[in-house]
DNA sequence: ACCTGAACACCGTTCAAGT
DNA sequence: ACCTGAACACCGTTCAAGT
């Protein structure tokens, strides 16, 4: 019944501690108890937590890489746009279901087998689009965790939805902050009982993809 | 010689606290150290470890408010994009004086007045533009954190600078990434002896800054 | 080779007690 | 009102010891 440890377990376990109870359920402790262990047992098949940070980054990302060579689409020419939409939609489902990745993902400064990969393949479609190697390089910089399928969205209106409440708590702060007041009025009142809340984080995601891929298109020799 | 301590006190102190000696450097009982007190006797005005790191973000997005009030540039039509690409490189000015600070923005998601007072400025500056407030709402929403002026950059190939072993470790990797390793390889090429290393970072920044920028330009009535 | 128990050095935080 | 000492519950991790 108990089997053996080993670091792809460890690894594995620790996606699924996360998606469960969240980041700040992964500790060593709870992750040698989920796998029917102690915690120093752990310590044999990684170096250290950050070792199994590292880790997480490597399962969610072959997560990715599975999904996105599934992908059978031309990318030759002009086609590379479409190409490259669809595989950052892909892997941004992936985060979806593992909100809590993001987090880790910013995290990590040192590269990995899985995420070279998944770059590997990234510059593979531009290269087909006819972007040179330079052009290519700037554009993943310009993409940044956008071409891993996530964006860190930062002070958020809120995700929850428009309430008679933070409507008057926005009245309320039109003095201070006149001109983002009149916009999210004008937002809320466009879409006044919208299940979404005040953003939808899809096409909103969707929206500044586009604008980057179609100033890319415009660049190409 | 001994002040009282207040809350400004000791949310000065944090970012002090962390330039020294990075984020990790920052703890409750290091920040009392350096106000001369105990640990205890901050909790009698943050609330939390929580409130610190939320103040810390109030404390450097004034330093930046400070700087962009200062700007004295036209923004009506045309020159909106002028206004909000100095605005937002003034920014990131301020973010190159605390590198560990972007860690702290990306981890919030609650607002403070600093914030919104900073985006209420970029609101106008678009207004001024020509946008319309929806326009406006998916262009915050396209820039992220780009508009308070830092990226987050994944696995960089690394910032250091282009060695003899590096290079040989590049081409280690050719069989298995030869898309990226013939990129790097050029890059690396068409650069030497670059001290800057692998990316320019000010460059790329501002590479990706001017696709969005140029691409809502386009968006304009 | 693989796993564990006890222990250490650190956190953030509570709470009763000082002035 | 402001500050503190002792203590608690939790970390990650070391190390010697088990099988």
């Amino acid at each position: 019944m108990k089997r053996p440890l080993t670091r792809d377990r460890v690894l594995r376990a620790a996606v699924r501690v996360a998606d469960e109870g969240g980041l700040g359920a992964l500790t060593m402790r709870r992750l040698a108890e989920v796998l029917g262990a102690e915690a120093m047992s752990l310590y044999y098949h990684v170096r250290n937590k950050e070792e199994v940070l590292d880790g997480v980054v490597e399962v969610i990302t072959s997560e990715i890489n599975d999904l996105v060579d599934k992908i059978d689409l031309p990318s030759e020419g002009a086609a590379w746009k479409a190409a490259v939409r669809t595989r950052i939609l892909t892997a941004r489902e992936v985060f979806l279901r593992h909100p809590w990745a993001t987090g880790v993902f910013e995290s990590r400064t040192s590269s990995n087998p899985a995420v070279l990969r998944y770059n590997d393949g990234m510059v593979r479609l531009l290269r087909d689009g006819g972007f040179t190697h330079d052009q290519i390089h700037h554009a993943l910089h310009a993409l940044g965790s956008r071409s891993l399928g996530f964006t860190q969205e930062l002070f958020d209106p809120g995700t929850g939805p428009v309430t008679e409440e933070s409507l008057a708590a926005l009245r309320g702060m039109a003095d201070a902050f006149p001109h983002l007041v009149s916009m999210l009025t004008e937002i809320a009142h466009d879409d006044p009982d919208s299940t979404l809340g005040w953003c939808d984080d899809q096409k909103e995601f969707e929206f500044g993809l586009d604008l980057i891929l179609d100033g890319l298109d415009r660049l190409r020799a």
